[in-house]
DNA sequence: ACGATCAATCTAACCGTTTTGAAGAAAAAA
DNA sequence: TTTTTTCTTCAAAACGGTTAGATTGATCGT
C-alpha cells in the first residue's frame, strides 16, 4: 500500500521534471528530485539535449520490482500477474524504454539480422529483388544488412566475416564469383544460407534462380525462328555460372536446330552497360563481312550498351541487328527502349528467397540442398 | 596428449546431447562437458555438419592464458608481450575464432553499424547514392542496415525504432514523409543522423541536399528560354519537401521573367513512373486547347512516365512537348531517352553522406545542424 | 640484500538482457 | 493449526566480450 503510494508520488515528481524537460535543468538537480530515477531525462551535452537511455533496470526501479519480472511482463510470460504487467508497461512506455537489441542478441543468440550480399546494386535487377527480400523481412521481423560488392570477391569474403562476426541469423547471396573456397566455410556452419541469382556447385547449398540455359535457349530459338543465323551471344564476367548457363542456352539453341554456331561471335566481359557497348563496337568494327545480324546479351544492362552501339554504327534495330537481353529490369519496358527479354520474377525471387530463408532458420538444417529453379518467360518486345 | 584424448572423447559426450537438444537436456549436463575444450570441432546434427564456433574463452584455454590477455592481444594492446602476442594470435588464426561482434558492442556501447532509411530503392537514384555511402561506409568499417520504406511514414517510423533498438551508431535517412515528429525523437537521441535528398525543418538536422529551387529554376528558365510559356509542372508527393521546393523554383522561374504561370498545369502524385504517365494522360485529354508545350518533372521516373505518355498520344518530343526531369539517373542517358534534366552528384551525395555522418559521430555532436547544399547541374539533352 | 620500479598477466566488474532455480506469500487442503 | 499447492516474484547465472585495478616476478639502483 505504502509503497504504491510512494511509487505514485514520485510519477508525479517524474511528471513535474519532464515539463521542465527544455529549460534549465541539471543532472543534480534531477537528482535531487527523483532519489534514482533521473534515467530517460535529457542531459544538456555541449548545448544539445540528449537523453539517457533506460534501461530494463530502470524500468524495474521506477516500478518497484526486479528486472526479472519486467523482461517477463514485456515479453508477456505467463507467470507475472495481469496487474504487475499492466503496470509495468505503463512505466516502460511513460519512460520511453526501448529494449536493447544488442544484449538480446547476445543472450538468445539471435539477431534478427540477415545479411543480403550482391554484386551491383546499380542494376536494377537487383534493387527489385532486394525489395521482395526487405518486404517479407520486415513483415518476419528481420533487418537486413545491405552489402554490395561492385563484383569483388575479395570484398564479399570480407564482408561474409563482417556478417558472421556480426552474428547474422541467415545470409542470403547473390555471388560475385565463381570462386566459392570461402562460401563453403558458411556453408558449414550455423549460418543458414540461401542463393539467390546464381547457383552453387556444393550440396547443401539451397538456391533460388532461374532456368538460365531455358531462358537463353527460348531467347535465341525465338531469334533463329526468326530467321537470324549469325546469332552474337554478348555475356558478362566469363568465370560466373549464370554466364555460362545462358551461353549453354544459346549453344543448345543452335544444336536443336542443327546450326553450327560461330565461334568468333561469342564475346564476353562485365554485366554492365558500358561492356556490352564496348563489345558490340568492336564486333562492328572489327569485321564487316562477319556481322552479326541479332544479338542475344546475357542481361539487359549488356543490351542497352548494344543498343547503344548499334545506332551509333547508323543500324537500325531491329531491322539491321535484332538484339534480345535478360532479365526485364523496368526500363527494358520503355515505349523508347522496347527491349525484348527474357523476364525473371524478380520481385517474387526475392520474397520466396525469404520465405526459403525463414524455413531453413526454423527447421534447424532439415531442408537445406533445395534448388529451386523458377521459370523464364520470354518478353517480345519491338527490338528482336 | 592426454588433454587432447580427452577432448575427444568429450567431443563424443556432446555430440550425444546435442542429439538430445530438443527433448531433455538438462544444463548440468552440459556445463559438466564444458569443462574440456570441446569447442571448434564440428559436430553432426540432423546429419549435417556444424562447426561450434570458438569463443575467446576457449582460446584463451587453448593458449594458457586468461581470455582478457587475449582480448588485449587480438586487439593489438602494447601490454601484452609480442611473443604472447604472437602466439595467441596464431591460436586464434587455427582455431578460426572470430570475435563476436554482438558483445562486443554490448561492452562498447558501439555497433558499428549505420542505418540507411530510404523511400523507394527502385529508383536509380537511391542505389546510386546507397552505392555511395556504401563505398565509404566499408571504408571506415562499418556495415549498414538497408531499410526501404516504400514511401510509407509508418514502416518509417517503425524502422526508426528497430535501428534505435539494434544500437545503430548513426543514421542516414532520405524522408518519406513531411511529418517528422518521430524524426524529432531520433535528433534528441545519441543516434547521430544525416538527411539526405530532403531537409528536415529541425535546429539540429544535418542535411546534405541538392539545391532543388535552384535546380528547377534552372530547368524551367531554360525551358523558357527555349519559348515555352505553357509549362506543367509534373511533381511527386506534395507533401514533401523535394516536391514543394522543385515546384517552388519552377514559380520562381516564371517571376523571374515576369511570366504568369498557370495553376491548372501544376499536377502532383506520387514520385513512380506511372504516376507521370497517369498525369500527364490527364492533361492531354481534358483540356486540349490549354495544352502545355513543355513538361518539367520533379524526376526522371516520372519524366520517363510523362514522355510515355505523350509519345502514345501521337505527339512527338520535343517538338509538340518538351520534357526536361530532375536526378539524372542513368538511363536518362540512354540514347533512345536522352533526357534533359537536371543532375544530382548521387554517388558523392552518398560518400559524403557518409563521410559527414562520420564527422558527426566523432565529434560529439559540436558540429550538429549543417546543411550542405549541393549544387545541381543542368544536362540537356533531346527532349527539351 | 632490500625495497622500488616495471612489464606481463590475471581477477573481477561490467555492458543489458533472458532464464533457471529458489523463495515468499497467499490460498487450499488436511 | 499445519501442511501442501499455487501463484508471484526475486536473486543470480549466463551470453562473449573489454577494461580497470590487483598481483606477480623480474630487473634495478643502492
Amino acid at each position: 500500500m505504502k509503497d504504491r503510494e510512494q511509487r505514485k508520488q514520485s510519477k508525479g515528481l517524474f511528471i513535474a521534471v519532464r515539463k521542465n524537460y527544455l529549460s534549465n535543468y541539471s543532472k543534480k538537480l534531477r537528482v535531487d528530485l527523483h532519489e534514482e530515477a533521473w534515467y530517460n531525462e535529457s542531459v544538456n551535452v555541449y548545448g544539445r539535449r540528449m537523453s539517457v537511455i533506460p534501461t530494463i533496470k530502470d524500468v524495474a526501479r521506477e516500478a518497484g520490482v526486479s528486472y526479472a519480472t519486467v523482461s517477463r511482463a514485456l515479453n508477456n510470460h505467463p507467470e507475472v500477474s495481469d496487474d504487475t504487467k499492466k503496470r509495468i508497461i505503463k512505466i516502460a512506455l511513460e519512460m520511453g524504454y526501448q529494449p536493447n537489441a544488442i544484449a538480446q542478441g547476445l543472450v538468445k543468440k539471435e539477431t534478427k539480422t540477415v545479411g543480403l550480399i550482391i554484386p551491383d546494386i546499380t542494376n536494377p535487377f537487383f534493387p527489385e529483388v532486394a525489395r521482395g527480400i526487405e518486404d517479407a523481412a520486415v513483415e518476419a521481423g528481420y533487418t537486413i544488412f545491405l552489402c554490395n560488392t561492385n563484383w569483388n570477391a575479395e570484398r564479399e569474403e570480407r564482408y561474409l566475416n563482417v556478417l558472421m562476426q556480426k552474428q547474422v541469423d541467415g545470409l542470403i547471396i547473390g555471388p560475385s564469383s565463381e570462386e566459392i573456397s570461402h562460401l563453403g566455410k558458411i556453408l558449414d556452419s550455423r549460418i543458414k544460407t540461401v542463393f539467390i541469382s546464381r547457383a552453387i556447385n556444393h550440396a547443401n547449398s539451397t538456391c533460388i534462380i532461374i532456368d538460365n540455359v531455358l531462358g537463353a535457349e527460348q531467347a535465341v530459338e525465338y531469334l533463329i525462328e526468326r530467321g537470324h543465323r549469325k546469332i552474337a551471344f554478348i555475356g558478362g564476367r566469363e568465370d560466373i555460372s549464370t554466364n555460362r548457363e545462358r551461353l549453354q542456352g544459346y549453344t543448345q539453341a543452335f544444336r536443336n536446330n542443327g546450326l553450327e554456331l560461330d565461334e568468333s561471335l561469342v564475346k564476353t566481359g562485365s554485366f554492365k552497360r558500358d561492356s556490352g557497348y564496348f563489345i558490340m563496337n568492336q564486333l562492328l568494327k572489327s569485321d564487316t563481312c562477319n556481322r552479326p545480324t541479332a544479338v542475344f546479351a546475357a542481361n539487359d544492362l549488356l543490351a542497352l550498351g548494344v543498343i547503344q552501339a548499334v545506332k551509333e554504327n547508323g543500324l537500325s534495330i531491329p531491322q539491321d541487328i535484332a538484339v534480345v537481353g535478360f532479365d526485364d529490369i523496368e526500363f527494358a519496358s520503355l515505349p523508347e527502349i522496347q527491349l525484348t527479354t527474357v523476364a525473371q520474377p524478380k520481385y517474387d525471387m526475392g520474397k520466396l528467397a525469404f520465405t526459403t530463408l525463414m524455413e531453413l532458420m526454423r527447421g534447424g538444417g532439415y531442408s537445406s540442398g533445395r534448388k529451386i529453379l523458377l521459370d523464364p518467360v520470354l518478353v517480345v518486345r519491338k527490338t528482336g
